[in-house]
DNA sequence: TGTACATCAGTGAACGCGCGTTCACTGATGTAC
DNA sequence: TGTACATCAGTGAACGCGCGTTCACTGATGTAC
């Protein structure tokens, strides 16, 4: 039957927040639109009112939950952290084995690649706000190239991390840990590297 | 019927070749075992007298691929190529869209961390031999600790740069191309400051 | 404000399909005599 | 070397199941009068 505007906008955010959660922690062709709809109280066929596909619902839960990471991470790190500061929060224990609400990028990276067009934007459109955030965090005496360059291979960087530290865990949690360190410090050393040369 | 001992072997090897090869373009959830039996000239019955399951197989095709790409880079670079080689050979365009015979760990870093422990086995094996690899072109003046640390750091970037790539190349080619030099320059720096340091 | 009615979010059965795995069977291979 | 037979790689039908999507229907909501 027809529910009211406001309780039908929320069931929209209900089943964006189930698709976001499932993707992450499952991917997204390890989770059936059946359980997505379970998971915000409705059934599969009420999910088709809201969107016209699952690869479309997939495309707007990924910025939908990228969205909610970048609020999330402002609030704790405050307006100005430093980029090492970004890289402890990053390249953390917790932010590798936190599956539903960790990076979503570093949770579908190679799968997106298989995706169509809908959802690579999404994540293109995540990779960018990201390396901007990033970007941010450098000091003005960087030239704003070499900012850029360096914020990009952060993120490339923190992305792979991720996830072959969450693919190592569970065989090997040392090695897991060491690929975290090894990375945080190298970028770092790549960041240091920069401001020397600035001066 | 039965087959002799020889076309059997040969018939396992197409299994493990065909399952890679799909696994790698479309990931393991997205092939079924029948397709990747009738690629091997078999039926999906077949493969249940070479492996136990779908799992057993992913983990061993992953094993076997790897190793074929290991081989042919050793082909392809000679006994001792240089770093800055290496970096150069996995972060191209080439690699990121040879989605079949490109970098596996790559192609399935975020869906590794979803599958069982034989497949999480799997990638860790390659992800040492892959480092130790790497390693191996660091200059010798390095510490050891210090080339390990910095070779670990180049193999997680280099997984996350190709699987950023590919996931964004659909959208922004410019943007995909960016991320692999981002990457080379930075781990570069990285190296070129352990040079310095190591005098 | 009260009534009649069009709208449409949500339901749940049904669609065709492919999935991973099992199993009775086939028949060439390999072995024991 | 020749023969009888056990082995077992491969076949293909069948298992139960869940998939993404469609659609006739329901009934509360929102609107027009």
């Amino acid at each position: 039957m027809r529910v009211s505007k406001e309780k039908a906008a929320g069931n929209r955010e209900a089943l964006l927040r189930a698709a976001d959660r499932l993707f992450r922690g499952r991917g997204i062709d390890g989770v059936g639109v059946a359980e997505i709809a379970k998971e915000a109280g409705l059934t599969h066929g009420a999910l088709y009112a809201h969107f016209p596909s699952k690869e479309a619902l997939a495309a707007e839960a990924f910025s939908h939950g990228f969205a909610g990471n970048v609020a999330r991470t402002r609030a704790l790190e405050g307006d100005r952290p430093s980029f090492e500061d970004c890289l402890g929060g990053l390249l953390s224990a917790q932010m590798r084995d936190s599956f539903e609400t960790g990076c979503p990028m570093a949770a579908s990276a190679s799968e997106v690649a298989r995706q169509g067009c809908a959802v690579s934007a999404s994540f293109t459109n995540a990779f960018e706000q990201f390396v901007e955030m990033i970007e941010g965090s450098l000091e003005s005496a960087i030239p704003q190239a070499r900012r850029r360059r360096l914020a990009i291979a952060a993120v490339a960087a923190e992305i792979g991390a991720i996830a072959a530290s969450r693919a190592i865990a569970k065989t090997d949690s040392a090695l897991a840990d060491e690929v975290l360190e090894a990375v945080r410090e190298t970028v770092s050393a790549a960041h240091m590297a920069e401001n020397a040369r600035a001066g």
